[in-house]
DNA sequence: AGCCAGGCATCAG
DNA sequence: CTGATGCATGGC
């Protein structure tokens, strides 16, 4: 949540818990997620809320969560395998950090486009506004209203000017075209779950506003595609100054070192990376920061 | 005030 | 192929 890598909006925090509310096999469920006791094996408590809970929905939820935060992913072996490299640094500062994956693949691809060129507050922000002005409303455990992402169809349907009434800017357009194209078949985000990663990445490169980061962006964190890495600003910095001395590097050769290096992981490999390389630069003095 | 933020499209050499 | 520029918007 705090990496700023999330599929999704990032959750708000209460008492340290992260929490947010959804409909889950039809029941509407406030789950409060716990910080696991133990990184590498995690088991996080969950608090729930919500009206008649039985223990069909407790392990609907369950899995949900299995699923979002990738509970499966064996870090300890990731840690082992490349543990004599450099970014095995970055495993004892951050260690159980994890990927997340979306639970809506559409949402996804929709944060990945208004994530180009912003930051992740304002993206976050955006996006929270979208749902806000185009999604389902529903009244939560509580009495909380909330709003769940729009359909394609919605968005599809959507005004210019109210989507850039949530600052999208120049992206408005990209949402909306995505959006048609996905409910007139011409782009089917399951299908490309099937896809081999190269082809799956071609694809949605051909969508105005769909670039090599983008496309990864939503491979990796929509679809769990984890031999995408995504290759921000930061990470085209980072690579270059761990790995080769500084030598100057396209970011199409960054993407290809760490899918090389690392793999299947290489989506994994890159929120080390960047984590840690973001992490570094806070810490720097004003001076520092602008040598970069 | 100007530059940057999880880029992309377009155009000039 | 490589580099430069505009694009909306808000924060610093």
């Amino acid at each position: 949540m705090q990496s700023g890598q999330t599929s999704e909006p990032y959750w708000p925090q209460i008492d340290g818990a992260y929490w947010d509310t959804d409909l889950i096999n039809g029941k509407l469920v406030r789950y409060e997620v716990y910080p696991s006791p133990s990184a590498e094996e995690p088991c996080p408590h969950v608090h729930l809320i919500g009206s008649d809970i039985d223990e069909e929905t407790i392990e609907s939820v369950k899995n949900y969560l299995i699923e979002l935060f990738r509970l499966r992913d064996d870090l300890p072996l990731f840690y082992e395998k490349f543990r004599t490299e450099k970014i095995s640094r970055a495993f004892k500062d951050y260690s159980g950090l994890r990927l997340m994956k979306a639970s809506d693949p559409y949402e996804s691809l929709i944060c990945s486009i208004c994530s180009q060129h912003s930051s992740v507050e304002q993206w976050n922000r955006t996006v929270r506004c979208i749902r806000a002005s185009f999604g389902p409303r529903f009244i939560g455990p509580g009495g909380s209203t909330f709003f769940s992402f729009p359909s394609s169809e919605t968005l599809a349907k959507a005004s210019t000017a109210k989507l850039e009434s949530c600052q999208t800017g120049y992206r408005a357009g990209y949402i909306i075209s995505a959006s048609k194209m996905i409910v007139d078949g011409r782009l089917d985000l399951m299908r490309l779950k099937q896809a081999p990663y190269e082809d799956a990445k071609k694809e949605l490169m051909e969508l105005p506003g769909i670039g090599p980061k983008v496309a990864d962006c939503f491979l990796l964190y929509g679809l769990g595609q984890t031999r995408a890495a995504p290759v921000d600003i930061w990470i085209h910095r980072i690579v270059p100054r761990v790995y080769f001395g500084g030598a100057k590097m396209t970011k199409e050769e960054v993407g290809k070192f760490l899918r090389n290096r690392y793999g299947e992981w290489a989506g994994l490999a890159q929120l080390y990376l960047y984590h840690y390389g973001r992490m570094r630069f806070k810490t720097l003095t004003p001076a520092a920061k602008k040598l970069l």
